[in-house]
DNA sequence: GATGAATGAGATTTCATTCAT
DNA sequence: AATGAATGAAATCTCATTCAT
């Protein structure tokens, strides 16, 4: 029986379940699993979450404030609507690479109960932000008017099959510039450049 | 006992089990649910299936096969890259709305090593397939000249998206329509038009 | 593994349920030890009955309906109300006698929400049977006036108390004869007899 | 952390384990709700009591004390028998209806190795002096003659019977008067009265 | 071919008790 | 005296798979 605050195990809690979950996926990941990984006893994982499920959520989270955190940051430093989207496709991919770990495990469980609706908003607000900006890039006219609506769930969707794209098949991503170019200028040849 | 032919049974197991996996993922599937689907017996079900896994890697297969006939058909039509593009664009996701099931369990369980690979294999075609329109594009002077398979990843990672956006979230679905034309034209303002 | 008929299994593991909580009451009773004594899996049992209460319940129906049966025969032979009074109560403890495991398990785990309503209303008809019988004697001129709902309460809880003392010490059991003579004639002396 | 005496603490233990087995049952009742409820830590109620039985058989014993008290006082004012009788009947059902929350754990929980003797032994008790009770009524000419003993338990598994309706159905439950007289008259009309 | 009762391993969860602090 | 984190055993329940019929 090694003696820590309380704080530091739920910490290493944390961590373990963070490292199983993602290797597993919720379902087929076990508490004993955790526990083991986290070097304390089954029981004593009881002790910090009442439950899975639980569990699960705190991690989730916790990279959804850390995901917000890093976005608002990038946002503040941009002026212009084209950089803007440039800053916030860098952020989230940048995000998901540092975050392998944590975003691996939610790409898949999708339709837990527990979990949609926290993920649901997230993500409409983050569809939000995304539209934000390219309603203002309309507006500066820099941004040919269109559907902003629709453009900024079109972006969102190439951001969330990278996310599962880095579950699947690492060969499948791209690289933030290539998004960014395709993103905003197209493949179509331009007449006049 | 009813008596059927055994390929006649087996088609009912898949059907059973597209529904059953589709409903809850593959882990929590069980087999009792999809032999009581099926109208058959448990023990029935591993005489045409040597195991879970194994009835869940044949429906895999079937989709793919599937999404093949309708992609290959599509372009068959179309003679202009930007078309063509459109096309596969619209046949995906006319694919993954017609076939919600099949789709719905193949954006969870991702990492098992008994999926990945044969999974991975396919999504690699279907990337060289588009990176292969792009540069007809680029070489008939459409297309403005950019790294084609960088390209080809991003717009595959839009699919996939929309294929989680099904099951996390439907108001993060777009429009085929939406798509090709922020591919096409992305979203900076073209000087002359 | 060896093949019985469900019906013949699902006999044993009431056989052993009916001991093993008679011995250690609901919560203590484990199902680990139902199963050994049923001679089967832990697994099995669950194949049988969705979960411990609906063993357990099954057990209590199972008791109800027997005396239940065995007082309507026992009351269709006494015509005095007297004669009646002292049937109920003869087979009443008959019952209990004969049936220790039964009995033994509902004296306890009583406010399980799941076991009251059920036995609640087992036991309000029963008192309703004793206090018609009463108000036929009284109304025979057999009985002396009286609150026969009251006296009905106090006979049914002699023989509750009888159930009690099965299961806590026998050295309080007491005989129906002496029973129907106190309950009939009371402590005090007769003036006239 | 609340300086107390030992003897204060022990009394906040024991009332937080009153409440606690009365609300869940010995089993179902946890130790960490128990220290909770006292406002101590786990590891504290350990210090005063050696283990949960011990704590429980503490409860025990301390009811037993305190009915016995309540039964000497009530006896010490009634001269005649019959009216001992009424007295001992009307002290025992006001003392369960007081305590209901002591009755409610004992009516449950009851043949553990543990708690049986001590019980047995207290009700034995209670028995023999009822017996006395009803001899000197004998005596007296009061009563008719019949097996003291035999009586002695019956009227005992009516009280016995009472505590175990207050756990169950309270509509169950009847009064001392009510009581006091089938007891002492029966059922039987007298011929002159 | 087909059945479905049975298995057995393993999942989540609870809790009395201990012991380093 | 007191704390409360930790343990470890045991409980309920699930399920892929097997196999006697």
């Amino acid at each position: 029986m090694n003696k820590r605050s309380a704080e530091e195990t739920k910490q290493q809690i944390l961590v373990a379940a963070r490292k199983t979950f993602a290797g597993q996926g919720y379902a087929q990941a076990n508490m004993r699993r955790i526990a083991l990984e986290a070097g304390i006893s089954v029981g004593g994982v009881y002790l910090h979450f009442k439950n899975k499920e639980e569990l699960y959520q705190t991690l989730q989270r916790e990279w959804m404030d850390q995901l917000n955190r890093n976005t608002i940051n990038a946002l503040r430093d941009s002026s212009e609507p084209a950089e803007a989207i440039a800053s916030f496709i860098t952020t989230s991919i940048e995000f998901v690479r540092c975050n392998r770990e944590m975003i691996n495990l939610t790409g898949r469980e999708t339709n837990f109960s527990f979990n949609s609706e926290l993920k649901r908003g997230f993500f409409r607000e983050r569809r939000r932000l995304i539209a934000d900006l390219i309603d203002q890039g309309i507006a500066a006219g820099t941004f040919r008017p269109c559907d902003s609506a629709e453009a900024a769930r079109i972006i969102f969707n190439i951001l969330r099959g990278f996310v599962l794209s880095m579950v699947i098949d690492e060969d499948a991503l791209f690289s933030p510039e290539g998004c960014v170019d395709l993103v905003l200028n197209g493949l179509v040849r331009r007449e006049k450049q």
